[in-house]
DNA sequence: CTAAGTGCAAAATGTTTGCATACTT
DNA sequence: AAGTATGCAAACATTTTGCACTTAG
């Protein structure tokens, strides 16, 4: 069972405001720590966990960084798909039917359920391909 | 200019040794230290960092770790892509057609340029389907 | 009251860096 | 000789943990 705490509060609220983005645990102390929220670096990373465990958040290593980004899954949920260009990094979502397309077909020809809200593909921007 | 050194052929040995696999620095260096190897972890990260700006190895973080894992780009390159089992961590390898149509697809209808060795994906495999 | 959550400080991971020394070319 | 690479130890960044204390239900 699960308490409705303060800091479980604070840690959703902030993750609201910021659902359109993935942020950092790092990224949300330091809002925490300017805001002087009442929250503990141990449990906004205790809170995180316990929300991606619940299902509420998804948690994903965006880049080839060493750190890991949290999101609403609402915001997930509606099929939408990530580009990363690997030059400037850019975060593209992306609404393609093809690739609902594709995992049906994975699904069905190889017996593999693809987590959508999962994929992340990288590649080169319509920007950077031209600065090449 | 890069200098062809014992520790440098160490890397790419031991690369080579286990290209079916993504392996983590970590895990070469556990077996570096079995094998008594002449490397420390220091030039360990900075050759594998070397070998990735050469173009030699990709270096892709796979699952949520906060590890990076690296491989021969060579066993990358005939278009073959990564399931991954969020349930029991098996990594698949997919040769699949449309994976590459759906990377023409968003090079052309969306204009980004999808780096085929980077693809993962994250879902349940066919065992952990029957056990759900 | 009891299970769940919290803060703190310390530990655990994974990776990077400064600097003096050693090796490649 | 010049430029590059190395080892060490220390720093760094991110995340986890043990433990005593607090809070929600």
């Amino acid at each position: 069972m699960k308490y409705n705490t303060k800091q479980r509060q604070i840690v959703l609220e902030l993750i609201k405001e910021f659902s359109d983005e993935h942020i950092t645990a790092e990224a949300l102390l330091s809002i925490i720590n300017e805001r002087k929220l009442d929250i503990s670096r141990a449990t906004l990373y205790r809170v995180l966990d316990s929300l991606v465990e619940e299902g509420i958040l998804k948690k994903i290593i965006v880049d080839n960084k060493t750190s890991a980004c949290f999101q609403l899954c609402d915001h997930l949920d509606h099929h939408h798909f990530h580009l990363i260009c690997e030059k400037c990094g850019k975060l593209i979502h992306l609404d393609c039917e093809e690739v609902d397309e594709l995992i049906s077909h994975i699904s069905m020809e190889h017996d593999f359920d693809v987590n959508a809200s999962r994929v992340v593909l990288y590649g080169l921007c319509h920007d950077c391909k031209k600065s090449c």
